[in-house]
DNA sequence: GCCGGAACCC
DNA sequence: GGGTTCCGGC
C-alpha cells in the first residue's frame, strides 16, 4: 500500500507493478493517464472526450510535464511520453483517435465482459470480486481499489469515483510528484467525491455526483446500468433509459470503474492482501486468482452485467441475462432492499483498508476460477500476419485489470469460463457468457434475503451467456471498432451441434429463445475444466477452432464428456431456465461438489 | 503530429 | 517488462 500523506498522486497498489516484476513498482503510464483523467484539477490538461475511454491531452507539455515529475523524469515530453503511449498501441490498452490531435482512446473493450470469475461453489457464496464491466460512458475512469477488499464487491464501484486524488487535490496540480518514489503513493487518497466539481460538465460529468458510496440498488444499477453518458446503447435494447445514463463507473479500474475491481491489479499485486482468492501476489492476476462470492453480490453482479451489456453495445445474445434475476430499471428503485449490499457499502470509502470483507476472509474455499490475461496484441505487422491467436499473457494490464477479471482469458490453469466467438462476424462482440443461473440458486440458498423477481423485466428471453473468454474474442484487432455496436449475433452452425449436450436425459437440450441451451453448470465447469486443461497443454489456442469442427461433429451427449472430462472445446451458449428443474437443482448440489473438486486440482495445477 | 525501430535503463 | 531516449520517416 503506499503510504498516504506521500505527496504526489495517490495511486493504488494495482497501478504499480508487481514487485514480481523487475522495475516493477512503478506506475504504469496509462494508469497516470487514467489518474490525471478522474481529477478535475487536471481538465484543462487531459480531459474525456468523445467516445468510450477517448480522450484528449489538451496540454501535451503538461502532462508530459506531470508524467515526468511523477517518473522524476525532468526531461519528460510529449514526444517521449507519446512514445510510449504509443506502445500501448500494441498492447491495445490505447490507440489513437485518427485524425484528433493528442487525442487516444482507452480500449476498453477488452478489458470488458471478459472473466466472469463466478462462484465459488465450495462456498455457496457468489460474491463477484469483480465488478462488471462498465464503461462510463467515455467518461470517468475510476481507478480500482487499492485493496483487494475493495474489489470484493460490485457494490464498490459506487463508492466515490475519485480514490486517489484528494492529496492530489490538496497538493495541487503541480505537486504531482515528490520523486520520492514512485510506490510511495498513496492509495488511500480519494477524490472523496467525484462528483462534487463536475457536475453539469457535459454528459460525462453529468453523473459524477450520482455515485454515492453507499448506493442504493437502484444506484448500483444506475452505476453499472446506464447506457453510459456517450450512450451507444444497442439498438433497441436501452435498458430504460435513465436520460442520465450514469456511468458512476469507469470502464477502468478503479472502485466503480470498468477495470474497477475487473482490473484491480490490487488482487495480484498486493502482497500480503488479505485476500483469501487473492493470487499469489507475485503471479500474473489472471493466473490465480480464486474468487468466492456471495448471493447478494452475485446476483448484483449479474444485474450489473446485465446491464453492462447494454453498456457495451454486446449483442443480445451476450446479454446476460439470469433467469431469476431481474434487472431493475435503473431509474427505478428496487422493490425490495438490498440489504447485503448495504453491507458492502458501509465500507468506509476510504477502503483501502486492509479489512476484507468478512465473507471474504472467512470463506476460504478455493474457487477453481482463475484467469489469465490475454495475450499482448500482436504487432501491427503481426496482426496483418496471423488473423486471431489467442494465448499468452498480458502483463501491465494483466496487473492491473486480470485480478479482477476483466480481461480476457484465454488461456488459464484452471477452470475457466471460457467464450469463442461463434461467428467471423462482429467477433470482438460475439461474446457468449457462461451462463451461472444454477450458481445463483446455490447462492440463494443460505441468504434469501434478497428478492429477486422470477421473471425478466426486459423481456427478453431468458438466455444466460456465457462469458469469459472474451480473450480469444477480443484477441481481435479491436483498433478501430472497439466500441462499435455489435451486429446481430448470427447463429452459428455450431449451436445445433450442441444439440446432442443435453444435459438432462429425457429433458433434452432446451433450447432457449435466443438459440442457445441449457446444460448443467457441472458438464459445464467440467467441459471447460477438461477443455482447459487440455487447450493449456497444447498451448496452442489457435486449435479452438479446431476443435469446434470437431465440436460440431460430436454426436455423444455432453454428459458422456462430461464424464469423460474430456470434450472438444466448443462455443456454448447455454440457457437456463427459471427456475430451474428439480434435476439442475440437484445438479447445482454436484456442481458445488465438482466445484469443489475442480477448485482443488486447479490449485494443484498451478 | 504521429509512427515505430532500436538501444538502453531500471 | 515497461518505459525512456533518440531518431528517421511520413
Amino acid at each position: 500500500m503506499k503510504t498516504p500523506g506521500d505527496t504526489g498522486f495517490a495511486f493504488p497498489d494495482w497501478a504499480y507493478k508487481p514487485e514480481s516484476s523487475p522495475g516493477s513498482r512503478q506506475i504504469q503510464l496509462w494508469c497516470f493517464i487514467l489518474e490525471l483523467l478522474r481529477k478535475e484539477e487536471y481538465n484543462e490538461v487531459i480531459a474525456w472526450q468523445g467516445d468510450y475511454g477517448e480522450f484528449v491531452i489538451k496540454d501535451p507539455e503538461e502532462v508530459a510535464r506531470l508524467w515526468g515529475a511523477r517518473k522524476c523524469k525532468p526531461q519528460m515530453n510529449y514526444d517521449k511520453l507519446s512514445r510510449a503511449l504509443r506502445y500501448y498501441y500494441n498492447k491495445r490498452i490505447l490507440h489513437k483517435t485518427k485524425g484528433k490531435r493528442f487525442t487516444y482512446k482507452f480500449n476498453f473493450n477488452k478489458l470488458v465482459l471478459v472473466n466472469y470469475p463466478f462462484i465459488d461453489m465450495g462456498s455457496g457464496r457468489g460474491v463477484p470480486q469483480s465488478a462488471p464491466p462498465v464503461p462510463t460512458g467515455g467518461s470517468h475512469f475510476r481507478f480500482p481499489p487499492s485493496t483487494p477488499s475493495d474489489v470484493l464487491s460490485p457494490s464498490e464501484d459506487l463508492r466515490s469515483p475519485g480514490m486517489f486524488s484528494s492529496v492530489a487535490r490538496r497538493l495541487g496540480r503541480g505537486s504531482v510528484s515528490d520523486c520520492s518514489d514512485g510506490t510511495s503513493t498513496n492509495s488511500e487518497l480519494e477524490e472523496g467525491v467525484g462528483g462534487e466539481d463536475r457536475g453539469g460538465v457535459g454528459p460525462e460529468r453529468a453523473f459524477r455526483g450520482l455515485l454515492h458510496p453507499r448506493l442504493s440498488h437502484d444506484s448500483l444499477f444506475r452505476a453499472y446500468g446506464g447506457p453510459g453518458g456517450l450512450g451507444r446503447p444497442p439498438p433497441g435494447h436501452r435498458v430504460h433509459g435513465d436520460p442520465m445514463s450514469p456511468f458512476p463507473v469507469s470502464p477502468l479500474p478503479g472502485p466503480g470503474g470498468l477495470l474497477g475491481p475487473t482490473l484491480s491489479p490490487a488482487l495480484s499485486m498486493t502482497p500480503g492482501s488479505h485476500l483469501p482468492y487473492t493470487p499469489s501476489p507475485s503471479l500474473s492476476p489472471m493466473l490465480g486468482s480464486h474468487f468466492s462470492f456471495n448471493p447478494d453480490d452475485m446476483k448484483r453482479y449479474l444485474q450489473a452485467h446485465h446491464q453492462s451489456v447494454y453498456n457495451y453495445h454486446l449483442s443480445p445474445r451476450a446479454f446476460f441475462h439470469y433467469p431469476n434475476i431481474v434487472v431493475p430499471q435503473p431509474h427505478r428503485p428496487s422493490a425490495a432492499p438490498d440489504k447485503p449490499m448495504t453491507a458492502h457499502h458501509h465500507a468506509p470509502p476510504m477502503p483501502h483498508s486492509h479489512s476484507l470483507h468478512h465473507h471474504q476472509g472467512e470463506e476460504q474455499h478455493p474457487s477453481p476460477f482463475k484467469f489469465k490475461l490475454q495475450p499482448p496484441p500482436l504487432g501491427r505487422k503481426q496482426k496483418d500476419g496471423s488473423a486471431s491467436s489467442t494465448g499468452g499473457s498480458s502483463s501491465s494490464l494483466g496487473s492491473c485489470y486480470a485480478a479482477s477479471g476483466l480481461l480476457s482469458n484465454s488461456s488459464s490453469v484452471g477452470p475457466k469460463i471460457k467464450v469463442e466467438p461463434v461467428s467471423d462476424v462482429e467477433s470482438d462482440e460475439e461474446v457468449e457468457v457462461t451462463d451461472i443461473s444454477e450458481e445463483d440458486e446455490l447462492l440463494d440458498d443460505g441468504e434469501g434475503d434478497v428478492f429477486i423477481p422470477p421473471h425478466p423485466t426486459n423481456g427478453t428471453a431468458p438466455t444466460a451467456i456465457i462469458n469469459g473468454n472474451l480473450g480469444a474474442i477480443v484477441e481481435d484487432d479491436l483498433d478501430e471498432d472497439v466500441f462499435k455496436t455489435p451486429a446481430a449475433p448470427p447463429m452459428g452452425p455450431l449451436t445445433p451441434s450442441l444439440l446432442g449436450l443435453k444435459s438432462e436425459p429425457g429433458q433434452g437440450p432446451p433450447i432457449s429463445p435466443g438459440g442457445t441451451l441449457c446444460i448443467p453448470l457441472k458438464l459445464r465447469f467440467k467441459r471447460r475444466w477438461s477443455e482447459d486443461q487440455k487447450m493449456e497443454a497444447d498451448g496452442e489456442r489457435e486449435e479452438a477452432e479446431d476443435k469446434k469442427v470437431r465440436a460440431e461433429k460430436q454426436v455423444e451427449p455432453a454428459r458422456r464428456e462430461s464424464e469423460n472430462g474430456e470434450g472438444p472445446r466448443t462455443s456454448l451458449s447455454l440457457s437456463l431456465h427459471a427456475p430451474p428443474p428439480p434435476a439442475q437443482r440437484r445438479a447445482s448440489s454436484e456442481l458445488q461438489r465438482a466445484t469443489a473438486q475442480l477448485s482443488l486440482e486447479s490449485h494443484g495445477a498451478c
